[in-house]
DNA sequence: GCATCCATGTAACCAGTTACATGATTTG
DNA sequence: CAAATCATGTAACTGGTTACATGGATGC
C-alpha cells in the first residue's frame, strides 16, 4: 500500500523521502501524515528489491580528511551547499527503476482483497492516469459494486436493528454517504465511457492509440462536455 | 477501540463472543467484519483485566465420566441442548462488570489522539448515549473540529498542488465529502444543545436530570421538532 | 553559540488481519 | 453419518504507529 503511493510519486520526479511526504500530502491525500518511522524503511525495502535506486543529492562525503583547520572544513561544507542552491543533509533522492515500474504497474492493476477498502481505491485513483482505460474502468466499477453491497448491508441494519438517536443518526448518515459516493462513482464511469467512445469516434481504426494521447493533456479547464469535477464538487469548497 | 465497542454492545445485554460479533456488524456499523482472531483475543483480555466475566451459558461440563455407552453420553448432551432451548458448544458467556463499566466510561470519554479518526468518532457516537450531554458536545464539536482542518488541508492542496484529472476528482470528492460531514455535525450538535435548553424550559430546578430521563425513550419516530435524522439522511436510502 | 528546522534512520509497539485447529449442534 | 453452521481459540504476520537517536543547516 505506502509502496504503491511511494512508486506513484516517484513515477514523476525523483524525491527524497521528506519531500516524498510532503507530496503525499499534497497530491495524494491518501496517506497524508504516513510517519517517517514508516516511509523511511519502506524505502530501504523498495530499494533492497531493486525498485527504486537512491543517487545521493549532493556527492557523499568528499572525505576531508581532518585537517584540524576548522575553517578548512566548514568552508568544504559551504561549497558543497553551493553545489544544489540549498543543501541539507546528505539526503538520499530516490528514482524509478524498470523493475519498479513493473512493481508499480502489478500493484496499481491488483484488486484489493482485503481491509484496504477506501483508501486501495482512493489510491488507486490517485494513479489512475497510468493506468490502461480498460483496467481504470474495472477499478471503478469493482469499487461500485463494493459500496452497493455496503449500502444493502447498512441499509439491512437499519431495518432489522432497533438503535438510538445516535446510533441511527449515524447509521442513516453512513448510508447517505454511501448512496452519494455511489452516485459520484457513477459519473465517473459515465464519464469514462464517454471518453473511450469519443476517442474511438475521431478515428476509430488507431482508438488504442488515441486514447493514451487524450490522456497526456492535464485539460485544467477543457473538455467541458466530459468534465464530472464541475457537476460533482465545486459548490461547498469556497 | 475494539474493547470500547465490546464493552458498548455487552452494556446492554451480555452475549457470548459469535454474537458480540453480530451485534457489532448490526448495530455499530463500524467493526463490521471483526474477525474471531481480533475478537476471542480481546474477550480475554478484557477478562482478565477484571472488565467482563464470563458466565458459561449452559454448565460446562457435568464431566460425563466415559460410561463407554454412547447413548448415555447422547441422552446427556440432549440434556444440556434442551436446558437453553438451542445450546451450541460450551459458549461463554460474557457480563460486564463495575469495573468494567468503569473502563469504559473511561474509553467512551477519552478523545483520540492519533491514527482513530473517523473510526474512533463513529464508535463513541454510536454509544453517545451513555455519555453525559456536555461530553456529547464535546465530542461532536472535536470532531468538527478536526474535519475542518482537513477541510482546510484539502483545500489549500486543491489550489497548491497541480493534479492530473483523475486526483483532483477525487480530492474534490472529498473535500465535499468532508463539507457535508461538518454540515451533518452542525445539525447534531444543533439538535444537541436543542434538547439540552428544551430539557432546562420544562423544570430548570432538575436539568440534569431531565435530560437522562430524556435519553431513556428509544424515540423512534418521536420528538419531530428536533429530530435531525429527517432532515439528513433518508432520501437516497430508498 | 543556541534554538530550530530539515533529513534519515532504528526499535519497540499496537491493533488489527489471515490461516489454522478444534469441537458441538443441526439438518438432510 | 456427512455436511453445514455455530462457536472458540492460537500463531504468525501485516502495516502501520510513537519514541528515540543522530546529524547537518539556518537564523538570531
Amino acid at each position: 500500500m505506502l509502496e504503491l503511493a511511494i512508486l506513484g510519486v516517484l513515477e514523476e520526479h525523483e524525491l527524497h523521502g521528506y519531500e516524498i511526504r510532503r507530496r503525499l500530502r499534497e497530491e495524494v491525500g491518501v496517506f497524508a501524515n504516513v510517519s517517517f518511522g514508516s516511509l523511511y524503511p519502506a524505502l530501504s525495502r523498495l530499494e533492497r528489491s531493486g525498485a527504486l535506486v537512491a543517487a545521493d543529492g549532493e556527492r557523499r562525503d568528499s572525505p576531508v580528511p581532518m585537517t584540524g583547520s576548522l575553517s578548512g572544513e566548514r568552508a568544504a561544507l559551504r561549497a558543497r551547499r553551493a553545489v544544489t542552491g540549498r543543501g541539507r543533509r546528505n539526503r538520499k533522492v530516490y528514482r524509478v527503476t524498470d523493475e519498479g515500474r513493473r512493481q508499480f504497474a502489478a500493484l496499481l492493476a491488483a484488486e484489493p482483497q482485503a481491509g484496504e477498502d477506501a483508501r486501495g481505491f482512493g489510491l488507486r485513483l490517485a494513479f489512475a492516469r497510468y493506468l490502461p482505460p480498460p483496467a481504470r474502468l474495472r477499478l471503478l466499477e469493482r469499487r461500485r459494486a463494493q459500496l452497493l453491497d455496503r449500502l444493502a448491508a447498512v441499509q439491512r441494519s437499519v431495518a432489522a436493528a432497533q438503535l438510538d438517536r445516535y446510533a441511527r443518526c449515524l447509521i442513516e448518515h453512513a448510508a447517505d454517504s454511501t448512496a452519494r459516493d455511489i452516485a459520484w462513482l457513477d459519473q465517473l464511469i459515465e464519464s469514462e465511457r464517454l471518453r473511450t467512445t469519443a476517442a474511438e469516434q475521431i478515428d476509430p481504426s488507431r482508438a488504442s492509440i488515441t486514447v493514451p494521447a487524450l490522456l497526456d493533456q492535464p485539460a485544467p479547464g477543457a473538455g467541458t462536455d466530459l468534465a464530472v469535477p464541475a457537476a460533482t464538487a465545486k459548490g461547498q469548497s469556497t
